[in-house]
DNA sequence: TCTTTTCGACAACCACGTTGACTACTCTAG
DNA sequence: CTAGAGTAGTCAACGTGGTTGTCGAAAAGA
């Protein structure tokens, strides 16, 4: 069996501690990049759970009490959010015209803008871990970890994980 | 070239975006199952956050300066996590006969406990990754990990990333 | 000794979540 | 058609976990 990156020297024992941390570490640094690249680029006042509830809106827009399911909060915590992002200028209410309790959250085009730039970011980064790791083992990363985390690893209700 | 993982159906093309995700949902999910596990055996009140100051406090206790430096937080809020630790028991302030200024912030023997359960509990959790992946894969994904994040890995100042 | 540094505490504030209460509106059953 | 139930949004009060600024007391260095 060939393991080249293996370099002949013994590896050290992990402690079951060590394994949250790292998975931590990896998903902190690819978030402060992405974060330094965005403030880089225009965007110096956005946060992490900004990015979550913005992909949360998406491109059709949701309402404020749908948004606080999606991001597995109160619906007022998602109002306050959503206030947030508005006096950022990254969304915006519309009032529906055919329901008149509702008022409708929609990105503005900044927003947009910070959706389609964080894309553009995520993909350089793995290019780098890519370039680090391998193709190969950067994909066996993945796999491991969908394997083990199943589907839940794309909810979007991380809210509260976050701060700057 | 063997991969016996594979199955022989073609994998499909990740996005950048996924990366964090898994990262974060496999730590969420470690943590999650950590702290159910506490919850049972006498800690309900334990958070993610406390665990953290908890690990920075250490055998020997700190100073509330100190465990602000080593948590990345200012000094006032490392005193307002002791204040919270010490309301539910797990922590104490202790005066330091040596100098007047400074008061020792402890763990309790109920704050060991909780250290050494958490220790107990991430062995268990690492075994059941283990059984899921296989050891080998296991190990190849935290040496991984280890090669992108660096030492940084074992920071603790992940003070803010926290809620319940 | 005098000045600087450090420690712990207090206050005010902000971000981000919670519950509960309330109004306004829509929907559904009788 | 109307009464009642359910839903949307907002307000208020509060908890947690951070921030900065200020302060007095104690330690340490010139």
């Amino acid at each position: 069996m060939t393991e080249p990156e293996r370099h002949g020297r013994e590896r050290r024992e992990r402690w079951g501690f060590e394994l949250p941390l790292l998975l931590f570490a990896g998903f902190r640094s690819l978030i402060d990049q992405l974060h330094a690249e965005l403030a880089d680029h225009g965007h110096p006042d956005l946060r992490p759970a900004y990015g979550f509830a913005m992909q949360a809106i998406g491109r059709d827009g949701v309402t404020a009490s749908e948004l606080g399911r999606r991001l597995g909060v109160s619906k007022q915590a998602a109002g306050k959010t959503v206030d947030r992002l508005a006096a950022l200028g990254y969304a915006e209410r519309v009032a529906d015209p055919a329901d008149a309790r509702r008022k409708l959250v929609r990105l503005t085009p900044r927003g947009q803008d910070a959706l389609v730039l964080s894309g553009a970011v995520f993909e350089e980064l793995r290019g780098q871990w890519g370039d680090q790791l391998g193709q190969e083992r950067l994909t066996e990363l993945e796999d491991a970890l969908e394997t083990v985390v199943g589907p839940a690893a794309f909810r979007l209700d991380a809210a509260g994980w976050f701060a700057d």
